[in-house]
DNA sequence: TAGATTGTTAATCGATTAACAATC
DNA sequence: TAGATTGTTAATCGATTAACAATC
């Protein structure tokens, strides 16, 4: 029942590896064949799947159909998640692209950009919205998280907004940190930190290497 | 010295914080201040400056100009980073769009597209190549890290293509855990992943306060 | 049976936080 | 001085890994 943050990503991972090939109501997976598929170890697998609950065969592994299911116990809100983005640039369009035809179990219920000149634009099937909009959208949908795909400047402003109209989780893509009240998560996504990131490192395993 | 991966982070986000705002020579800044910034505790932050050796004045705080450029030795390569970015989607165009005009450290060489038709086309200031001439490029210019912006079907091949040719950091967006060599950083930035996480803890938030 | 895997506890590891003497 | 901050060690916390009896 009480899964980690970590915990969750990882089945999210997990579920994400096994709907994408097709299986039969038979078919099983070992804890070691999911920790090769995600570089982990069948110990961790192990763990996670007993933090849902999942109990596996002694020689057969875990059946792939119930343990995709509970995962999306833990996962999904069974009444659905409703979703609004904010910032139709190229990053708003890319998850829009993403959304798209996906699991319906996010739903993305609005998207809007401060350029009015954006307003009435469709990307990739969603109608982009004035801003002045947004609150009305966020009641009316009732959207409990927010994706935030705006320049850095503002974003402050605008998640004020969102968590002001009802937002509970805010996905930020914008290279700056919100302050929210404590009930409030957020997910930072930080491309520039993961570049520099990556290229600090593999500076750091050649010196380990040499 | 020895600075994590938690830590590298940390410092990439305080010299961002720092950068944004204009700065005298004189300018200092208290560790509890930046903590504030990033919803962290001033230990921390305190523990992330002893990494890089950076040393605070005891009634000032920290002289930000010599902070800013010691974080710069840690992270950037002297003789520079560059990167290769495979796919021109819209999650490549973003990307490219954040690139465009940022640190120097950071140098987008060159753009890929398995698309032979988006071969060519300029985006973002970066002209879009076919796949055939990324072993070339990658050689010819020493890139070291690769973006991988691709749909998760072929990301695999794409990866060994890369790690062939001498790429030693993959900024992973593709929704496709990669099997790289030990000597191999992978940065995964799921956003789908990113997503379903804010969407199970906003409930489980909700539990707690209950 | 012999062998492999699960479920779970104990041990380890690493990162964060607390605490406080030293400093200005 | 009094008060606030740093630098650093010790304590805490949480997550990962190792280990192994139970199971098939």
């Amino acid at each position: 029942m009480a899964a980690s943050g970590k915990t969750i990503e990882r089945l999210s991972v997990y579920r994400r590896l096994l709907s994408m090939r097709t299986f039969s109501e038979e078919d099983y997976v070992y804890s070691h064949e999911l920790a090769r598929m995600v570089s982990g170890t069948a110990a961790q697998v192990r763990r996670d799947l007993m933090a849902i609950g999942v109990t596996g065969h002694s020689k057969r592994g875990y059946r792939i159909g119930p343990l995709v299911e509970e995962i999306g116990t833990l996962l999904d809100d069974p009444e659905g998640t409703r979703i609004v983005l904010v910032g139709a640039g190229d990053l708003g369009r890319a998850v829009l692209g993403f959304m798209k035809g996906r699991s319906s179990a996010l739903t993305i219920v609005g998207a809007f950009d401060s350029d009015p000149a954006k307003a009435g634009r469709v990307v990739h099937g969603y109608r982009c919205r004035s801003m002045d909009e947004i609150e009305g959208v966020i009641a009316a949908e009732r959207a409990q998280v927010a994706i935030l795909a705006t320049p850095a400047d503002g974003a402050q402003e605008v998640c004020d907004r969102l968590v002001e109209a009802g937002v509970r989780g805010i996905v930020n893509f914008a290279p700056a940190p919100l302050i929210v009240p404590e009930a409030v998560w957020v997910e930072r996504v930080d491309i520039a930190t993961a570049l520099e990131k990556v290229a600090c490192l593999i500076r750091g395993v050649d010196e380990t290497t040499m």
